[in-house]
This record gives structure tokens, sequence and C-alpha cells, in this order.
DNA sequence: CCCGTTACTGTAAACGTTTACAGTGACTCC
DNA sequence: GGAGTCACTGTAAACGTTTACAGTAACGGG
């Protein structure tokens, strides 16, 4: 491995000189600018990242902590966190797969000293208990449920997101609404659980409107939940899934049992993944920006560490309604071409 | 910040013996052990990683350069390399969207001195140009096409696959096949394309059995290239999509159309995602296992930094073909279900 | 009683940088 | 011509670890 010593012997000047030209501060000559930079790129010599580090104290790094990596949710996010972290020379470290709260505490523990930041997305299971401590690291929780307890935190507007989904869905005349839902202990399903609630308070209904079934937010427990529905009596006249991914299970298995959609019976789902658009019918869902909210977090964090103006507190990411014809959008009966081909 | 001197002083001990309890190696007492394990949490000491990165000359972190990050791909890829990195006890600094090699060349340089091995992806554009030089550090190339100079290599059987279809279509009594081809340059597309011509081959089908119709990956340039393709005379009577996506955007078309699947027209994928069996009709497509290619790669990285067992070379991620109803499965023409739920 | 061995612990030199501080000429100005 | 300024460069001390080497005490054997 070739050093900053090697580039100074080379070049005779102090290894000071080669530094200063290689964070090009300060005054240095132009000729011995060059020259360095000459011996340099002759030499193959570029900084070594960690000496670095350890005496500035910064690692240009990131940390990224996720529960889990299946599916397009944890790419947009990655994708979101990338972005904003490489717009401001930052590197982004991502550690994966944590099933509770002690395997987070521990890859916390591992990045130390390897990242200036923290973003972190907690498993399913204990999203609201201790808050995350980071020693003096900025963290910034994603994702789960508002107000718990730690200074920094960037969730979606699930509860609102559920609600307008409902509200929707009865203003086209639905008082039996079948719910799929997520995970148990999965903190953005039950605010998206919360959101039905509301909504059909809201309009007026109470409980019997509403038919809860577990899922895991995979198609193939939306094929199952949908599949149980159709058993129930009174059988819902829309069936609501708490992601898509489960709206298309639910559609599969409709379509399997012989059931028209949106004729006999509505669907709905959440999240606006991109093949959205392209089922039949097109799903009516709600759409979720997850790479914005990656992105927003990463902010947040560089935020902290001086990059830009520094903010505090739980920031909540918007939700819009998609109306398409899953759910029977009057006015678009007629087979339409996905919107994005418009 | 607390460093190993804060706990040696409290503990009444050296630097060096801190040192040693937190490498458990050598003999050390057990009362001190246990003593400076105590001071050590009460202090909330964990040892910093770049410091202990610059001594030992590791970092205990392999490096993954990709072109982007949009779609499931990615995050499978990326699900299979954090997996295997993380079970020998390193980290996975990523960095995406790099659009061409310049930009690679950039990402490699940066993380110079930050990572112990490279796992890298080209962009579409120059894939098969000048070989990667990555200094002393292992590197393994992932994708693309096989044999284009460099050491390592983790590819993904795509000629093979694209073949297998073709072979399965003709056999089916399609003697007119419209391909919708990935990006230009793309050279998992190109490979796909090779395999259809060699499948068309291996029939006896010439040119005029091919109608070639250029995509993106995208699921709307599957639905235009669809579109396209029911104006051509003669019309094709299979549509082969060269990713799942492309699969998806067809099926919508043809569904805008009033065009029946497959009775009136076969449509088959490539890269089975996990709706692929959800979608109407199921689809046919070629199974790729996108994140043990990712693992296999890490592995392999992993191998040249003395962790298992060494090996080179381009190795080759066998793809299968997965018959389901989107080119009428004989023998399975009543409505089935998704077989991860049989 | 001395020596060798064992079991543990400490000292100090690295690792490759950055940066405060201290030079060193050359030039300007009075 | 001396002082002051300026432009540039070098010296050396950090940053938080690991680890070779040396040191110490206790103990057993001759």
């Amino acid at each position: 491995m070739i050093t900053i010593r090697d580039v100074a012997r080379e070049a005779g000047v102090s290894i000071a000189t080669v530094s200063r030209v290689f964070n090009n501060a300060e005054a240095v000559a132009t000729d011995t600018r060059r020259e360095v930079r000459a011996v340099a790129t002759r030499l193959g010599y570029s900084p070594h990242g960690t000496a670095r580090s350890l005496i500035t104290r910064r690692t240009a790094t990131i940390g990224l902590i996720l529960p889990d990596l299946y599916g397009e949710f944890f790419s947009e996010l990655i994708r979101g966190v990338d972005h904003a972290v490489r717009a401001q020379g930052y590197h982004l470290l991502v550690s994966s797969s944590h099933a509770d709260r002690a395997e987070v505490d521990s890859a916390m523990a591992l990045m130390r000293g390897r990242v200036d930041g923290l973003v972190v997305m907690l498993p399913e299971r204990q999203q609201a208990q201790v808050p995350l401590v980071s020693g003096r690291l900025p963290l910034v929780r994603l994702g789960g449920a508002p107000h718990n307890g730690d200074a920094d935190a960037i969730v979606v507007a699930n509860r609102d997101g559920a609600r307008a989904m409902v509200r929707h869905l009865v203003s086209l005349g639905h008082t039996r609404i079948g719910v799929i839902a997520g995970a148990d202990a999965n903190s953005d399903a039950d605010e998206r659980m919360s959101g039905v609630r509301d909504g059909l308070e809201d309009a007026g209904l109470g409980e019997d409107a509403l038919l809860r079934v577990a899922g895991d937010f995979s198609e193939a427990s939306g094929f199952r939940a949908a599949r149980e529905m159709l058993r129930a009596d009174p059988r819902p006249t829309a069936i609501f899934a708490l992601n898509d991914a489960m709206a298309i299970g639910a559609l599969s298995a409709l379509r399997a049992e012989g059931v028209n959609v949106p004729a006999d019976i509505a669907v709905a789902g959440f999240d606006d993944i991109p093949m959205a658009q392209f089922l039949d019918p097109p799903l009516t869902t709600v759409r979720v920006d997850i790479s914005a909210m990656g992105a927003r977090a990463a902010t947040r964090v560089l935020s902290h560490l001086g990059n830009g103006p520094s903010g505090s507190g739980v920031e909540i990411v918007p939700t819009t309604l998609m109306v398409r014809r899953s759910c029977g959008n009057p006015g678009a009966w007629s087979p339409t071409i996905p919107e994005s081909l418009a």
C-alpha cells in the first residue's frame, strides 16, 4: 500500500504539503501542487479513508439499520437515503435483517466509530419500547408510530391515508368493509388500522361495518384473507388491504373464485407500488413516497452534522389517494391506459 | 467520546489489558476481565472501529457498487450480499446510482481504505469495457455477460434461461414470437436476446419467426411494446418479455385491447418476481435466484480475504423454467391457486 | 535459596492521516 | 537597512486502537 509518505519522498516535499494538496486548502505553490499531483497519480496514490477519519473525527458515512430487506419498499427506502447522503459526499453503511431490539442495539454498537449518524428502522415487534440511545451520534428513527419518545423521527401519515381511503369507500356506498390487516405488533399496520377506525367513525358507522382479517404484508396472506372474507356473513362489499402486495393476493383470490372486481367487490391497497396501475383492474390505493421518506431521514441526520439547516422533531410524510378502477372509479369505466403512459 | 484510555484509568489497568479483554485473546485474569467489562458497560464504551481498522489493516467492510436501485431486483441483491457478509462479521458499504464508468471508478476510489473487498455491478452502458482495477482489493463483478476479462465474476445463465423459454414456447406450437427486449447495451438483456436466437435456431426457425421490439425493463415499456406488437403483421402468437415487469405491462396492454391470454396470445416473462404467481393469468417465467447471486458474489470476495475456501473465475447462476398459465400450461387450465399456497 | 517457568500486566511503537505552530526567504515600506 | 508582511513549507503532535516486547510476582523444583 502506498502512503502519503511515499508521495512526499518521491516529490521531495513534506507529508504536510501532500496533505494540503489533497485537501486543496491553504496556500501551496502552483509548481509544488502540480508536482505532487503528478507523483500521486504516477504512484496511484489516493488518501486512506480510515486514517483520515481517525484524525478528523468524521467518517463521512451514515449508517442505515433496517429490520429486513424484502420487497420494493426497502429498495426504495435505500434509494432515497443513498441519494440524499451521496449528495453531501457521504457514504452509506447498511445493516439489515434485525429480528429484534437486541440485534438492533448490537448493530448500533458495531457501527460506533464507523458512522457519523444513524437512520434506524425498528423491527416489527418492539417498536414503541425503550428509546434508542446512540451516545453522541445523531439518530433518526424511521417509520412506525409517531411520538414514542425519540427526538427525531420520520413517519408516514399512515393513519390519515387509511382514513381517507375508508371515507372514499364509504362515499362509494360501501357499508361493510373487509380489512386485511398487517402483522401484529407492526406499528405501521397498527396506525393504518387506527385510520380505518377513524374513517368508519367519521361516517357514523359502527364496529359491525368492519371485518378484520389478519395478514402479514405478503401476497400469500392477502390471498388467504380474501378467501376467508368471501365466506363471511354478511360478506363485505369492499376489501381494503393494508398494503398493495396483499391487495394483489386478494385480487388473485377473488379471480380464482369467480368474483368480479369491482362489480361484485371493490378492492383497495396501500403504498402505490409501481405496478399497481398495471393490475387488473388498476388498483385504487394510497400513495406513499417511500424514497422521499428515506431522503428526509438522511437529510435530517445530515442536518445535525452541520450540513444544511438543522431541525428536530417528528416529521410526517403525507399520503395521497390514488383512485383507479378497482373500487369502481365513477367515470373511468372503460378500459383505460395506465396514467404513467398518458 | 469515551475511549479505551478512560476505561483503563477507571478500571485501574493499562489500555493493553482493556484491549485484550475486548479481543478476548491471550490470558487476562478472570477478576481483571470482569472488572474491565463492568467498567466498560458502565461507561458505555465500545471500541472505535476506525482506530481499530487503522492498526489491524482490515475494515471488516465490503463495498457494493450498483448502477441503480430501482425495483425488487436490487433489494434482493443487497439482501443476498448483506446476509453473506454479516455471517462473517463484515459490514456492507453501499453506493448506487452510477450512470457511467467514470462514476464507478470514482466510487471505487472513494472506497479505498474503507473496505476490504468490492462487489461491483456495472451500469448498462460500458459493460464489456476496460476491466475494473482495484489495486490490491479483491473484486468480483456481478451480472452482465461472462468472460470479459476480469478474474472473478458471478453472472446469471441468461442465455440458457431465454433459450429454454423459447423452446418451451415452440413446443407449445408457437412459430411467431414477439420478444420485448431490454435496454440497448444492457448486457443481461443482450445475453437473453442471444438465448432467444439460440432457441429459435434449435427449433430450426428463421429470423422471420422473431419480432423484436425494444423495451427498458419497466412496466410502461412492456405496455407500449405489446401494443405495438398487436399491430404487426403477421401478429405474434406469443410474447416473451425479457423481464417480469415488462410482462406485467404487456398483460395490461393486452387486456386493454381485449386480447385473451393465453387463448389468443401467450405471454412469458423472466425473473420470477414474487407476484408473478398472483397475476392474471399466473405468469410463466424464468426463475432467477437473485439473492443467491448476491450471496455468492459476497462469498467469493470473502474467500479472497481468507474466509472460507478460495476460488476464482466466472461463476454462473442457473435459471429454472416456471410453467404457469400465461402460456397455456397444458393440464392446468382450471383456476389454480398460487403454488406458494398449495 | 536461586532459577526457571507460568501467568499476568504494562510500555511504547506503530497504523496513515490532519493541522497548529514554527520556521524561512523574499519583498515592501518607511 | 531594519521591520513587517506575505507566501509557502516543514516539524511534530495528535486521533484510538493493537501488539511485540519487557517486566513483575508467585510458585515449584532442584
